[in-house]
DNA sequence: ATCTGTCCCTGGACGC
DNA sequence: TGCGTCCAGGGACAGA
């Protein structure tokens, strides 16, 4: 579940293998609607080109091209974008890897879930974008061109401060935790980091966001932000897919205090942690901590 | 404008 | 061992 820590951890991770390099060939499998930009397409621009920079707005990754051009990246759910010199069990299924040997567990070859694979001009490493559950998106985009998707983007999560939450949720009755979800109100945070976050600043996911007073909304942004700026450093947080470039597992997954957690004690006061749905969604707190 | 429900997808966990 | 069922969830979209 790449949230904006993972996002970030790969962007870090994967420019070295892409920035300043020209790919040379562009493999792909067929259409789906994985490809905002379908694959015919996707090969004839990015072929000859020069990668020149990798940026990210929320979960959202820009590859920024010498003529140009924008390569956009999502991670979706299961997203994993790695170098061809990547090792780790994540990359291959439990079914996939019993039917292979040790030393070849330990080759990553293209599957039918790695949707892109770029190849460069100076034959190093290749880069594989794959993505089991197809949620993940790829598109290109013309000089100038932007994509709704990121013209709705609120305030990056790194850089938005209380006053800002605090002005965009007077008029929303519906649960805090479904408010910190919309990309469009702050962008980057995921199911993890809101439950993180909520915890940290003592907050109940299911307070009503019209309800929260500006000391709380800042208080909730400064928890946010800890809590983002901790998993970068540890790498990201590698529940289920999460893998960076390099092969390495993130190790946010063993800090969570509540993600995931139901049941066990809160870290703080040991009341057990309660789960519920929220919005369709899981949602992890502890009953005694965030009043 | 805001909110709710549904859908996309696949692998893994779990129960029988 | 094998099969069926449920769950995970980011985000687009339709309809209220």
């Amino acid at each position: 579940m790449p949230e904006l820590p993972e996002v970030e951890v790969t962007r870090r991770r994967i420019a070295p293998l892409l920035v300043g390099r020209r790919i040379s060939s562009v493999r792909t499998t067929r259409d789906s609607y994985f490809f905002l930009t379908k694959p015919a397409s996707l090969k004839r621009n990015l072929v000859g080109r020069d990668i020149v920079d990798l940026g990210r707005r929320g979960k959202y990754l820009l590859a920024q091209l010498d003529d140009g051009k924008r390569l956009m990246m999502h991670l979706g759910m299961t997203g994993q974008l790695f170098s061809q010199d990547a090792r780790s069990v994540r990359l291959l299924s439990a079914s996939r890897r019993s039917s292979l040997s040790p030393a070849e567990q330990l080759r990553f070859e293209a599957d039918e879930h790695t949707h892109l694979s770029l190849g460069f001009e100076d034959r190093g490493p290749r880069v594989f974008f794959r993505d089991v559950r197809k949620f993940g998106k790829v598109r290109l985009l013309r000089r100038g061109q932007s994509d709704p998707r990121l013209d709705k983007l609120g305030v990056d999560a790194l850089e938005a401060s209380g006053q800002q939450l605090f002005r965009l949720t007077r008029k929303r009755k519906i649960a805090i935790k479904n408010v910190l979800l919309e990309q469009s109100v702050i962008a980057g945070i995921g199911n993890i980091y809101a439950d993180e976050g909520l915890f940290l600043a003592g907050i109940r996911p299911t307070r009503r966001a019209s309800s929260l007073t500006r000391r709380s909304c800042e208080k909730l942004v400064e928890s946010i932000q800890e809590v983002l700026l901790r998993s970068i450093e540890s790498g990201g947080a590698s529940i289920s897919d999460f893998v960076a470039p390099d092969g390495r597992d993130g190790g946010y997954q063993d800090q969570r205090r509540v993600y995931a957690r139901g049941g066990e004690p809160c870290p703080r006061c040991d009341a057990p942690i309660r789960r519920l749905v929220i919005g369709q969604r899981a949602a992890y707190f502890c009953p005694r901590c965030q009043g």
